[in-house]
DNA sequence: CGACTCCTGACA
DNA sequence: TGTCAGGAGTCG
């Protein structure tokens, strides 16, 4: 479930529980887990001091005192879970961050392919990817600039992390829907104008998400057909001409878009 | 580019 | 029982 503004939200929650905090025990209930953070890399967490909790894209940096960096990816399922240290776990608990006041950061996520590792001082943990969507440096030109060389479809470009970073299947579609691009244009065919809408279109989905943190509390249902334009909507009418929603998949993902009203040219 | 992989839950 | 899922890396 989550991007860029899920990732956000939760990076605030995890912020205002640990920042300035020591961390007294780690613990990683899971073998997948494990085989990241092991058991040595885990005790070596004890006694850090947290400096700030950063995200990038998906991903999130845990900043430790020592110049060391806890580096966190939910993927698919993953959350936080903030409680008193003697609570009980939530059933799907793969790591437990305790801490010296009492509390735990805890790491839930039913499908276990989140991603949790140690980044030791001066190396960069996210070499690769590209400007954030909603950083002021991702521009129309800077978009067209990386789009240039690429021999994809415009739709599993934004899913490229490298290009544009917190772009998950949903906002994906969301954001072509408000750009009225096709999705199966060819990303270097994209004029100026289209690279604007679309850089525009992606902040519009996003920071409408972000807007809505209450999403990230886990309801899902009703309030998902308010939310989307396009995405789970096959077949039902497009919200700016009535035309149905279509469905296809690109690089093995499902993409929903209007025919009518996305083209590929301007 | 597609196919396959890591996991597990939800749903038909 | 089988299919699908909002992520992303690897491989051919």
């Amino acid at each position: 479930m989550p991007e860029l503004p899920e990732v956000e939200y939760a990076a605030r929650v995890a912020r205002a529980a640990v920042r300035g905090r020591v961390i007294a025990t780690v613990r990683v209930l899971h073998a997948s887990l494990r085989r990241q953070l092991g058991p040595r890399a885990a005790r070596s967490l004890a006694g850090e001091r947290v400096v700030d909790v950063q995200r990038r894209g998906k991903h999130q940096l845990v900043q430790l005192a020592s110049g060391r960096t806890l580096h966190v990816h939910f993927r698919m399922t993953g959350g936080w879970h903030i409680g008193a240290t003697a609570e009980p776990l939530p059933p799907y608990t793969r790591v437990v961050i305790e801490l010296d006041d009492g509390t735990s950061l805890v790491l839930d996520d039913s499908r276990a392919l989140a991603t949790i590792a140690v980044v030791e001082p001066g190396i960069d943990p996210l070499p690769e990817l590209g400007p954030d969507a909603i950083d002021p440096s991702f521009t129309a030109i800077a978009l067209g600039e990386a789009l240039r060389s690429r021999r994809i479809a415009i739709k599993p470009a934004l899913l490229d992390q490298r290009i544009v970073a917190g772009i998950g299947n949903i906002y994906a579609s969301e954001a072509l829907w408000y750009a009225r691009v096709d999705p199966r244009t060819p990303a270097p065919q994209l004029r100026p104008p289209q690279l604007a809408a679309l850089v525009t279109g992606i902040r519009r989905a996003l920071v409408k998400a972000l807007d809505h943190p209450e999403r990230c509390h886990g309801e899902s249902g009703r309030s998902d057909a308010v939310r989307f334009n396009v995405y789970d909507r096959e077949g039902k009418g497009c919200r700016r001409c009535r035309h149905p929603i279509a469905r296809t998949v690109q690089a093995g993902r499902s993409t929903y878009f209007c025919e009518r009203c996305q083209t590929p040219g301007p």
